[in-house]
DNA sequence: GGTACTTCTTGAACACGTTCAAAAGGAGGG
DNA sequence: CCCTCCTTTTGAACGTGTTCAAGAAGTACC
């Protein structure tokens, strides 16, 4: 019902405000509440931690991230230019969350979390963030070995994610130095990339098309 | 005072088993205290918090790794088989901590955390882990462009880190799947390191260097 | 409008990590 | 033996995230 969804939308505004204002350790869920004008457990019956009431912040970005950036790219077909535009347009997105942000992927760390950019939960942000990677290929004029097209848009999301870490880790200003990392390995794996077509490094790219493969299937017997 | 070690020691060894038998979240300070025939105020007395209880923990695994597979490569020329065993020797010696290792190494995850493998208390421990590396290199028989030299080490520490994120997440039995990463990567590492002192490869690895250099600088203006 | 049923809301209670003022113990000097 | 100072130990108390039995509000059907 709507009433359902406003108190909903409440308690998470509420609670994203709080959070930015003095961070998420110092926000407790009573403060919340109070601030709602709704009791504790309340909140707890919208949402079953504290934690997931950041599930909706991190869906936000996730959101504004994929428009923004598939409109930054739209006219540009350099594959180059438009994987460093998607990944500083997310540390653009990101940054006014970088404070708490921290907090949150300190969270998503767990494995078992289903805040983790792995779990069965984020599947959809996943295959998303995916999906715009697969476009960020698509519609460039990068030539590369036909064997990587499938599983390219896979590596650069890891690539991302390894972005990400480095990112909740920068304490640089205006965490400067992830956008330096960005602006200096885009163009090393657009190189590498295109090498992929070399003779030298085709079982290089092909072991690790296949590693990869063999790695991400779910089910593990043994 | 002997005493107080012996009090220190005890809680520490308390708290480790119950870790072992209960897993990390599952006990209980009280239980801790209550099981070491010590009050709760005492435990905090020796340690700052729950956290810093498995900081002993992470120490003895560096410790004994370093120990083990500096025994286990001695022989070993073939620069590919020396980073395999030092990696796999690292897999089986935390194989018994896995199961509350995860949780340490969420904690590990937060970057203000003392347990993070970037803060300056883990100083010592990186860098015995990085000498590591740099005698992986030096005692064997590989032959690469000598501008990686010097950096080499840093970065098979860093894929070292690679390979422990995904160890944590793995949830195969006996950590397979994180065995099955190493056997694929190593020859994969090793190859690419040879490979750098192709004519075609000599920008990219000096790029990838001369990164890594400028973003580990600690001190960041601006 | 009444009745059965689901959805939503409450706030006291619980278990936990952590703190702290106070007490106890121990070492050394007179 | 006592006084002083430092180290060690205590356990009650605090603030936190979370749970849950109970009730209130809303909905659908007769």
């Amino acid at each position: 019902m709507a009433k359902s969804e406003e108190t909903r939308s409440l308690i998470v505004a509420t609670a994203m405000r709080l959070f930015a204002e003095n961070g998420y350790d110092r926000t407790t869920m009573r403060a919340i509440a109070a601030e709602a004008g709704v009791s504790v457990g309340n909140a707890y019956y919208y949402f079953a931690s504290k934690d997931q009431l950041i599930q909706g912040f991190y869906d936000e970005i996730a959101k504004v991230h994929l428009t923004t950036s598939r409109q930054a790219i739209e006219s540009e077909r350099d594959f180059s230019a438009r994987l460093k535009t998607v990944l500083l347009t997310w540390l653009d997105v990101a940054e006014p969350y970088h404070r708490f942000g921290t907090q949150f992927f300190v969270n998503a760390a767990d494995p078992d979390s289903p805040l983790s950019p792995f779990s069965d939960e984020s599947t959809p942000a996943r295959d998303a963030s995916i999906g715009l990677m697969r476009d960020v290929i698509a519609d460039s004029d990068a030539k590369l070995d036909p064997d990587l097209r499938d599983d390219l848009p896979d590596l650069l999301w890891l690539y991302q994610m390894g972005v990400v870490l480095f990112w909740v880790h920068d304490r640089s200003r205006g965490q400067k130095r992830s956008r330096v990392l960005v602006e200096r390995t885009v163009p090393l794996i657009a190189r590498l990339v295109g090498l992929s077509r070399l003779r030298v490094l085709r079982p290089v790219s092909r072991e690790i098309v296949s590693l990869i493969r063999d790695l991400s299937k779910r089910d593990d017997s043994a």
